[in-house]
DNA sequence: ATTTATACTTTACCATACATGTATGGTGAT
DNA sequence: ATCACCATACATGTATGGTAAAGTATAAAT
């Protein structure tokens, strides 16, 4: 009986099972988005019992959390020590933005080709949310930011690619959480953003491909008067190499 | 005084500390190693207590292991399911090979206007060791594979380039240990990696660039075939879109 | 014969306890 | 004043018991 009703059901793939998140993911993800966005001081020691207290769980959890985080290079577990947030490396992070940009380069030249109607739609549509809080509120211009690169990349399919970047961006977004203010003008990275937009409705990649990386070089410009500006925040980098 | 005879110590920055590995870590390894090499096969259920007890030891060390697997999409844990051996999506595959030819692409043009020369030299001797293995020992040979593209990417400084190739390369070595006989011939591939060479040498960005692109591009020819005679290790594909 | 209901098994997840390595301040001998 | 030594506190790593949820098999009922 009621199984015949839930056949009857509209869309079956895109059924979420609630996907109850585990203690351990969430902790994940809170603390992932505490160090992007500086919550969290470059340097500073997390302790497991500390943070299982303060979350009111245990040590395991928590454990899992540091685990992932280490995974994604934003904390340093030491054994027998403690466990850091990881200062941000100048060297890494220009390193990081070569990599984003050969991804992001290669994706937007593919979406010349083949991005269809719909997802150059959206894109226009997302650059018109971005005009709209660019007078002040620079967080919620962030995430329009992150899902105008995600959709371009799952507009031709590349969601692996879009995984990549996404750990990339990561390490890239603290640094402009630093500098919310006097970073690159919001209505400069909006323009730029219209000529990536421009170049694949135009279906010409090679256009597509220059905005884009002119856009992912931005960074680059401003990257050594932030690390002057906020030395406690970022490695030595004299001596480091490997780490 | 006595500072200056400490300052007579040989090398201190040569140190290193030895690093215990966790056991944790040493199951990640392992794991991911018989993962690759399909010794577990794809599909195949791990039990957190069934590998605790084959190496002695407790569910928490293989649990952090899983972790780390589930990170690097080797392995699905279901909550309250099991955890499992993910089967190879021919889509994820070129997805991920896509990934890599955009990122080694750039590295290969780099590497050809500031590679150092004795990084050309370390790649030649290199494919001498590949041709003195390219009978019969394949497995041997894609070690000396794996040195070569890390090679290249740490001889300009790209660490954290070679870091997203790794994993990468971890989905699609699993295809090559499919098919270890009849995949591309041996002496095909080291013709290819000496082309590369030759570009970086020569200095010619474009050159190398194009040597290592149709390089990256073999595995999509035999992909397919592969896909057919084992398709017991491939995902369905068909509803499957996201996961 | 098909369906529903129930008991049972297995799983990952979490909490707790213990083991082991590390940093640090104090103490006494030199 | 300096050094070796030790006690203490705290860090991560490991072991183990308990729990809720998902799957499966068996039995009852229609």
């Amino acid at each position: 009986m009621k199984k015949s009703a839930k056949l009857a059901m509209p869309a079956p793939q895109a059924f979420q099972p609630i996907e109850s998140v585990s203690i351990g993911t969430q902790l994940y993800r809170h603390l992932r988005g505490a160090i992007i966005r500086g919550d969290l001081h470059p340097g500073q020691a997390l302790s497991e019992s500390e943070i299982a207290r303060q979350y009111s769980t245990s040590r395991q959890p928590v454990r899992e959390a540091f685990i992932k985080l280490a995974e994604e290079r934003l904390v340093n577990i030491q054994p027998q020590r403690g466990t850091f947030v990881v200062k941000i490396s100048v060297a890494d992070v220009l390193d990081a933005r070569f990599v984003r940009e050969a991804i992001e380069v290669a994706v937007a030249q593919e979406a010349a080709t083949s991005a269809p109607p719909t997802a150059i739609k959206e894109l226009r549509n997302l650059i018109e949310q971005q005009i709209a809080v660019s007078h002040g509120h620079n967080a919620e211009f962030l995430a329009l930011d992150e899902e105008f690169h995600r959709t371009i990349s799952l507009s031709v399919g590349r969601a692996h690619a879009w995984r990549v970047i996404e750990g990339i961006k990561a390490q890239m977004d603290r640094i402009r959480y630093l500098s919310l203010d006097d970073a690159t003008p919001l209505p400069l990275i909006i323009e730029q953003h219209s000529r990536i937009v421009d170049g694949i409705e135009a279906g010409n990649p090679a256009a597509a491909a220059a905005a884009m990386r002119s856009h992912l070089r931005e960074i680059i410009i401003s990257l050594p008067d932030i690390a002057a500006r906020f030395p406690d925040v970022f490695e030595s980098e004299s001596l480091t190499g490997a780490s």
